[in-house]
DNA sequence: GCCAACGTTGGC
DNA sequence: GCCAACGTTGGC
């Protein structure tokens, strides 16, 4: 089992959508990068645990978990010319991008902000707070995992 | 294969 | 809204 974080703008798709999602699943489509498919493809499994965070709006940071409950498959809306995320360069023969389903598991207490983790030394190894970082899909360590929990 | 131009991400 | 960082594209 491997923990992740994703980010999400939330004035597209916040914590309180994938709560109120029927089932409260949701497919994680959109992502057109390759390390972060890679990861997605490779590495991820149901049931890991996944940091839910909220990117560029008011307070960027770590809003909730989830966990994967479905592995890779293609991203259909790479096919879609009308879609937003549409790709012409993937072939519905062999599809260039792929995506989980994540299920909702709970809000934290509170926002652990961007900024909060930052200033925290035991995550100095950690993507997210790397400089230019731009990964919407990223793996923590469990230490790391545990760390941000415990600031909760 | 290099690299300039361009588009996107995302914090601020 | 600005702009730094960085990935992708495409001419050569």
């Amino acid at each position: 089992m491997r923990y992740w974080l994703m980010k999400s703008e939330p004035g597209a798709f916040s914590i309180d959508d994938l709560a109120s999602r029927p089932g409260q699943t949701e497919p994680w489509d959109g992502v057109r990068n390759y390390q972060a498919r890679n990861m997605m493809r490779d590495e991820m499994k149901v049931g890991d645990p996944v940091f839910f965070y909220h990117s560029n709006c008011e307070v960027p940071g770590i809003v909730g978990i989830a966990r994967i409950a479905r592995e890779a498959y293609p991203d259909h809306t790479a096919f879609d010319p009308q879609h937003i995320h549409y790709d012409s360069g993937s072939d519905p023969a062999n599809p260039r991008w792929l995506m989980v389903d994540v299920q909702f598991e709970r809000k934290l207490k509170r926002t652990i902000p961007l900024s909060e983790l930052k200033d925290r030394p035991e995550l100095g190894g950690f993507a997210l707070v790397r400089r230019g970082n731009r990964l919407s899909v990223m793996p923590v360590t469990q230490a790391q995992w545990e760390f941000i929990l415990g600031l909760e």
